[in-house]
DNA sequence: GCCCTGACTGCTA
DNA sequence: TTAGCAGCCAGGG
């Protein structure tokens, strides 16, 4: 994937987690290659929120390695991806996080 | 080419 | 479980 920018890689992979699974910036980079380019992913992602409607990316499947959507400042917004979450199947826990246990994607059978 | 910023992560208290 | 600290890497000015 060195033709692609490291935005159109994380594009990509982001699109392949299906409806109700999540995955955290750690294992989108890990998937890229980089375990320790977590923070680009969630920067990837940052710029594509600009326009939500205007993308195929689900970002809002993408969430930290807590389970938790803490976005700086912008709270309500993480509670907006939440209920996008929920209306997808995603079930939180009496802490309002994801159950990442039970529906973090597992891409192994994936390669590129 | 240098410096700063950032939707993160893992460890320790 | 939450809070603070340091490390990593790519893009933008």
């Amino acid at each position: 994937m060195r033709d692609e920018s490291f935005y159109a890689a994380v594009y990509r992979v982001v699109r392949e987690v299906p409806i109700g699974q999540v995955a955290t910036y750690g294992d989108i980079a890990t998937i890229l290659g980089h375990p320790r380019n977590a923070r680009q992913v969630g920067w990837a992602l940052a710029a594509l929120r600009a326009a939500p409607d205007h993308t195929d990316v689900p970002w809002h499947r993408i969430i930290n390695a807590q389970g938790r959507i803490s976005h700086r400042g912008d709270t309500w917004r993480a509670e907006a991806q939440a209920m996008r979450l929920v209306a997808e199947g995603v079930e939180l826990d009496d802490a309002g996080r994801i159950a990442l246990a039970k529906h973090r994607w597992a891409p192994l059978n994936r390669r590129h």
